[in-house]
RNA sequence: GCGGACGUGGCGGAAUGGUAGACGCCGGAGACUUAAAAUCUUCUGCCCUUCGAGGCGUGCGGGUUCGAGUCCCGCCGUCCGCACCA
C-alpha cells in the first residue's frame, strides 16, 4: 500500500548509480546532435548558496530535457578557483590560499552531487592547478606574440585595502569592487590585452546574438560606446597644435573656448613653468570620483594664456583652458567647447563669462546671443553659422567633416568608450604571467618547454602586497636569452582571463595543449548559457573577446563564445531586524539602526514575530537578495537533508519566472515537498494495476497537451509555467476514475517529471519494472490527433460585456453560432429591447452582439 | 542626467487583441481521527444582492477597436545599468 517518498534513502542511491555508470559523461564521438548546457562556474567560497541551487537546477532541467529528446549533451561544473578571497583568508586564518580553496571545492562537490545534477564530472577543472592554469599561460604567449598583449606605464586604479589594481569594470563609484575602498591614482608598468582592437567587432557581433537577452546586449553596446563624429586639430599660440574630437562638428561655429584634460601633455608641459598650473593640476585629481560629487562639483578651468586658431576662421582666435571635467582617457584627451548646445560647455562658459552663441535653433529663434542656463541639444536647423546655415544636424555634420578632410585639418573618426583591458594583478593566488625581464634583453616570454610556471607554495601573507615580489627564490630566474640572472614578473592575471575560456577547456581537455581544435569546434558554441546578470558586462565581453582572439591567431574558429544567455533572476528573503541604540563616532549623539536577524532567530507567536534570545518584537523589512550582512541567507544544505533534493530543485522552479527574483519561503518548499508525495502516491498506487481497459479520452488529450506544452515551456526555459502545467495534469489525473488511460498518464508522468524531479521518477520508473534508468529513457511522444479539443467553449458577449458562456462542437459554423447566442436567456435580457446593430462572430472564441 | 525593464487578488504569478486571476502559497468551512499530523472535499478579487442576477476591477488619465492586462499617447511609481564619454 501506498508509503511514503523516502527521498534521503532515493536521493543518495540513485546519485550513487549515476555515478558509477557515468550516466552524464559527454561522448565526444556522439553522432547525435549536440546540446552544450553550461552555468557559470562558481567560485569555491566555502559553501553552496540558493542561488547556486537555482541556477544549476535550471540549467539541470535543460540538460536531463535535451537527453531525452536525443540529444548528446555536454553539461560540465568546474570551479572558478583563483581570487582574492583565498587571500583573504590566508591572511585572516593563516591557511594557505590552495589549501583552502581546495577544501571548499571539496565541500561544495559534495554539495552538488546532493542536488542531484545531471553533470559531467569527469570534465571537471579547477582554474587554480597548473593544468588548466599552464594553459592559459601558453594561450597569453600566443596572444603576446600576435601583438595582442602589450604592458604600459600607465594611470591604474590602486586599491589601498586590497593593495592591487583593479580594472575600470572593477571601479565601482570610485571604490573597489571587492573592498569597498576609495581608489587611487597609481603609475605602474601594466599588461593589457587589446580589446579594443575588437571594439567594432563586439559591438556588432551583438546583432547576431538572437538568443541573448536584449538588456545584456544593450548593457555591452553602451559599455563599448561607439561614437562617430571628427578628429581635427586647432594651431596654437605657441606654434603647437591640439587635437580635439567631436560628435558634434556642426555646431563649429558655436565654439567658445578649447579645453584639456588636466594630465593632457599640454598641461603638463605647462605645469612645469608655471607653479599655479601645477596647483591647479594637483586640485583637479583631487577631485572625487562618485556619482554624487561629480554632479555638485563646480566646473573649473585654468586659463593657459594660449589661444587657438579656429579652423574655419583664421581670424578667429579661442582661449585654451584647463578643464577639470575633460578625461584624459577618452577620444583625445581635449574639447573644443560649444556652449549653447552642451550643458557641461554652458557651465564653463557661464562661470568664466565666455560667449555663448545659438547655432542651432528649433524654430524661430535664430538670435545668435542664448540666454538661460539649459543648453540645447535637440534637433534642428544651423543658424549663425555661414555656409551651414538652413541645414539640418547632420547634413551639416557631413559637410563639416568632407570640407576638414578636404583641406586637411581634419577626419571623420570612430571613438570608443572601451578601453583595453589591463590584466595584471599584484596577487598571489592568480596564475602567473609567463614573462621573465633581463636587463639586457627586456621582456622576454617564458619558453614554452618551461611552461607551466607554477605558483610556489612557500609564501607567506603576514605582510601586505604580493608575496612573490619577495619569495626571492621563485622570482629569480636566468635569461632564456642571455643567460644573465633575471626576474620573473610577479604580477598574475585578472581572474577574468581564467573565465574566459574555460567552457572551451570544458569542450576538449587534451594533456599536452589548451584544447584541441576540432574537438573544441564540435561542441562550440555553448548553446544555453545561465548565470547572473551581474556578469552582464565583464565576464561576458571577455569572454566574447577572447575567442576571438583566439580566431585572430587561427586557434578556434568560433564566431561567438555563447549562443544563447539566460540571465537569471536572485534567491530573495524576508528581512527581519529590531531597532538597536548605539553611540555614534562623535561618541555622544544615539543614533539608532537595524539590528538584522536570522530566519532561524525569530519566532511567530501571539500574532507577532519575536526574538528568540530576547523575546524582543522583530519588525519584518522587505524582501531581499539573500546576503550575509541582512542576515537572511538560508543554506541549502540543511533544507535538502530535510525535504529532499527534488522538492528542493521543484520549489527552484516554481512559480517565479526564472529572470525574475524567487522569494525563499518556508511554506513554498513545504508545498513542493507535499507535491512530491503527492507524485509518490499515484505513482505507487500506478504499480498495483491499472483497473479497467476504459479509455478516458478527455485524461487522454490532458495528456498530450501537457506532454507537448511542457516541452515549449522547458525550451523556452519558461520553468514555472511547466511546473504549472504539471500541476494541472496531476490535478486531473488525481480525479479521474481508474482506467487503462489514468495508468498510461502516471507510466508517462514519471518521465515528464525526470527532467525536474530525477530522483522520485528514477525511483518509480523501477519500482514500475523498466529496465535502464528513466535519465535515458526518452521523451514521450505527443499524438498531434490528440492536441485538438473537439468542444470548445464560446464566449456570449454584449457590447463586449460577457453574457453567458457555452459549449459547442469546435468548427461550428458562424450563423449557428449566431443563432444559438441570439436565443440565449442571459444575452436577450443583456439586449433588452435595443435591436442589435452588428454581430461579431469569431469561430470556437466568442460571439459579441452590438446593440 | 542618459538608457532599459517592470507595475494584475493577502502573496508568487497565468493570460496568440477575444471568458482576467490558470497553477501554487496563505486563509475559511467540512470529512476522516479519541486527538493531532498527514490526507481528502469545498470555498476564496472587491461591492451589492430579493440568490435570478447585477455593478466595479490589471498603477493613473486619455485614445484606437465590436472587444484592451495586451496596441498608441501622456503621467506616476518601483527596480536595474551607465554616468563629466565631448
Amino acid at each position: 500500500m501506498a508509503s511514503r517518498f523516502n527521498a534521503l534513502k532515493a536521493d543518495a542511491s540513485w546519485q550513487k548509480v549515476w555515478d558509477e555508470s557515468r550516466t552524464f559523461a559527454a561522448r565526444d564521438d556522439s553522432p547525435k546532435p549536440r546540446s552544450y548546457v553550461l552555468e557559470m562556474f562558481p567560485y569555491p567560497s566555502g559553501r553552496i548558496h540558493m542561488g547556486h541551487v537555482r541556477n544549476y537546477t535550471m540549467g539541470d532541467v535543460l540538460a536531463r530535457y535535451r537527453r531525452m529528446i536525443g540529444h548528446e549533451v555536454l553539461h560540465p561544473m568546474g570551479w572558478d578557483a583563483f581570487g582574492m578571497p583565498a587571500e583573504n583568508a590566508a591572511m585572516e586564518k593563516g591557511v594557505h590560499p590552495g589549501a583552502w580553496t581546495r577544501a571548499n571545492i571539496e565541500t561544495m562537490k559534495a554539495q552538488l552531487k546532493r542536488l542531484g545534477f545531471a553533470l559531467d564530472w569527469t570534465r571537471e577543472l579547477a582554474t587554480c592547478e597548473p593544468d588548466y592554469y599552464g594553459h592559459e599561460q601558453a594561450l597569453f604567449l600566443d596572444l603576446f606574440k600576435a601583438g595582442l598583449v602589450y604592458r604600459k606605464e600607465s594611470a591604474v586604479n590602486w586599491d589601498p585595502v586590497d593593495m592591487t589594481v583593479l580594472a575600470n569594470e572593477q571601479v565601482i563609484d570610485g571604490r573597489g569592487w571587492r573592498s569597498g575602498a576609495l581608489v587611487e591614482r597609481r603609475k605602474l608598468s601594466q599588461w593589457f590585452l587589446k580589446i579594443t582592437d575588437f571594439a567594432d567587432d563586439l559591438l556588432n557581433g551583438l546583432g547576431a546574438l538572437e538568443h541573448w537577452p536584449d538588456k545584456v546586449k544593450l548593457m555591452q553596446e553602451n559599455w563599448i560606446g561607439r561614437s562617430q563624429g571628427l578628429t581635427f586639430s586647432f594651431k596654437l599660440s605657441d606654434g603647437d597644435k591640439v587635437d580635439v574630437f567631436t560628435t558634434r562638428p556642426d555646431t563649429m561655429f558655436g565654439s567658445a573656448f578649447v579645453a584639456v584634460a588636466a594630465d593632457h601633455p599640454i598641461a603638463r608641459a605647462l605645469a612645469d613653468r608655471n607653479p599655479d598650473a601645477a596647483a591647479f593640476i594637483e586640485l583637479c585629481k583631487r577631485g572625487g570620483t562618485t556619482a554624487a560629487e561629480l554632479e555638485t562639483q563646480e566646473k573649473l578651468g585654468f586659463d593657459t594664456g594660449l589661444t587657438a586658431t579656429h579652423p574655419l576662421d583664421p581670424a578667429w582666435q579661442l582661449p585654451v583652458y584647463i578643464a577639470n571635467f575633460v578625461l584624459m582617457e577618452y577620444g583625445t584627451g581635449a574639447v573644443f567647447g560649444v556652449p549653447a548646445h552642451d550643458q557641461r560647455d554652458l557651465d564653463f562658459a557661464r562661470k568664466y563669462g565666455l560667449p555663448v552663441k545659438r547655432v542651432v535653433s528649433e524654430g524661430e529663434i535664430e538670435d545668435p546671443v542664448f540666454v538661460g542656463n539649459e543648453a540645447y541639444g535637440g534637433p534642428g536647423v544651423l543658424v549663425n553659422s555661414h555656409f551651414l546655415d538652413g541645414m539640418d544636424i547632420e547634413d551639416a555634420k557631413r559637410t563639416v567633416i568632407s570640407r576638414a578632410e578636404g583641406e586637411g585639418w581634419g577626419t571623420g573618426s570612430t571613438v570608443f568608450r572601451l578601453r583595453d583591458w589591463g590584466v595584471s594583478r599584484q596577487r598571489y593566488w592568480g596564475t602567473p604571467i609567463p614573462i621573465i625581464h633581463c636587463d639586457t634583453c627586456g621582456v622576454v616570454p617564458v619558453p614554452r618547454d618551461q611552461l607551466p610556471v607554477v605558483l610556489p607554495e612557500d609564501v607567506s601573507f603576514d605582510v601586505p602586497g604580493n608575496p612573490l615580489d619577495r619569495h626571492t627564490a621563485w622570482n629569480t630566474v636566468d635569461c632564456p636569452s642571455c643567460g644573465a640572472t633575471a626576474r620573473r614578473e610577479t604580477d598574475t592575471l585578472d581572474t577574468f582571463v581564467n573565465s574566459s575560456w574555460y567552457f572551451i577547456r570544458f569542450a576538449s581537455q587534451p594533456e599536452g595543449k589548451p584544447f584541441d581544435r576540432a574537438v573544441a569546434e564540435q561542441w562550440l558554441p555553448v548553446g544555453q548559457y545561465i548565470g547572473g546578470v551581474e556578469h552582464a558586462i565583464l565576464h561576458l565581453l571577455y569572454a566574447r573577446f577572447w575567442t576571438r582572439a583566439l580566431k585572430h591567431i587561427g586557434q578556434l574558429d568560433v564566431a561567438e563564445p555563447f549562443a544563447g544567455l539566460f540571465t537569471q533572476g536572485m534567491v530573495t528573503h524576508e528581512t527581519y531586524s529590531r531597532t538597536i541604540e548605539t553611540l555614534g563616532t562623535d561618541g555622544v549623539d544615539v543614533i539608532h539602526k537595524p539590528l538584522w536577524l536570522g530566519p532561524d532567530d525569530i519566532e511567530r507567536r501571539d500574532g507577532g514575530v519575536f526574538e528568540i534570545a530576547t523575546g524582543e518584537a522583530v519588525t519584518i523589512g522587505r524582501v531581499e537578495k539573500m546576503s550575509k550582512s541582512k542576515k537572511n541567507t538560508v543554506d541549502p544544505e540543511p533544507i535538502v537533508d530535510q525535504y529532499g533534493a527534488d522538492a528542493v530543485r521543484w520549489f527552484m522552479l516554481s512559480d517565479s519566472p526564472p529572470e525574475r527574483d524567487l522569494p525563499w519561503s518556508e511554506s513554498g518548499i513545504e508545498g513542493s515537498w507535499r507535491f512530491v508525495q503527492r507524485l509518490w502516491r499515484l505513482f505507487d498506487g500506478a504499480t498495483e494495476g491499472g483497473e479497467g481497459a476504459s479509455k478516458d479520452a478527455a485524461l487522454d488529450r490532458k495528456l498530450h497537451q501537457t506532454i507537448a506544452g511542457i516541452a515549449v515551456d522547458i525550451d523556452a526555459l519558461s520553468f514555472n509555467k511547466a511546473v504549472a502545467k504539471l500541476y494541472a495534469l496531476v490535478n486531473e489525473i488525481e480525479r479521474a476514475a481508474p482506467s487503462a488511460s489514468r495508468s498510461a498518464a502516471i507510466a508517462t508522468l514519471m518521465r515528464l517529471v525526470a527532467p525536474m524531479a530525477p530522483h522520485i521518477a528514477e525511483e518509480a520508473w523501477a519500482a514500475a519494472g523498466n529496465d535502464g534508468l528513466i535519465a535515458d529513457a526518452p521523451w514521450p511522444e505527443v499524438d498531434p490527433a490528440l492536441l485538438v479539443e473537439d468542444e470548445v467553449t464560446i464566449a456570449l458577449q454584449v457590447n463586449g460585456k460577457l453574457r453567458d458562456t457555452v459549449t459547442m462542437a469546435k468548427g461550428t459554423a458562424k450563423d449557428v453560432m449566431e443563432a444559438l447566442a441570439l436565443a440565449n436567456p442571459n444575452v436577450q435580457r443583456s439586449i433588452g429591447d435595443a435591436t442589435p446593430k452588428k454581430i461579431i462572430v469569431v469561430p470556437d472564441r466568442l460571439v459579441n452582439v452590438v446593440a
